[in-house]
DNA sequence: CGCTTGACCGGAA
DNA sequence: ATTCCGGCCAAGC
């Protein structure tokens, strides 16, 4: 299988909407995670890769199809980018149970690593 | 077809 | 903690 057509950014696109859709309900990703979890294409250069591919994962949820939980995804810092429809994504991540405290959420507790990773609550034995 | 901006990120003032 | 800046790709105007 190999890679699909390098030159070819919608096939980029593909694997985000592939990585997206396995994000659990209830949890979040950022740009740069799955820019990160995603090999650049053939012929591009890491440097140049890690500059603007989380940009590209932006692009890539801008024309997301339906199927894809977009509102999952949000930046580094934790919170939702400025954009028409912000709202509506912190109100759709709300009825997940994400809870937002002063704009932005706790990467810590709601940020999902990926597959393989699931999500092990380890109580940390409270006290 | 050229110029500007971007659903971003990390590091520097 | 907050604001600014570089990055040099892709899409939109």
């Amino acid at each position: 299988m190999n890679y699909p057509s390098p030159p070819d950014p919608q096939g980029y696109y593909e694997q985000v909407y592939e990585f997206v859709r396995q994000v659990p309900y209830g949890k979040v990703v950022t740009y740069g995670q799955i820019a990160q979890l995603i090999p650049p294409p053939l012929g591009v250069d890491p440097d140049e890769y890690k500059a603007f591919s989380p940009i590209w994962v932006g692009h890539a949820m801008a024309a997301g199809p339906s199927g894809v939980p977009w509102q999952r995804v949000i930046n580094s810092q934790g919170k939702i980018s400025q954009r028409p429809g912000a709202e509506q994504q912190r109100e759709r991540l709300e009825e997940e149970g994400v809870v937002f405290v002063k704009d932005k959420v706790d990467l810590k507790k709601y940020q999902w690593k990926g597959p393989g990773h699931e999500d092990e609550p380890r109580q940390a034995r409270l006290l």
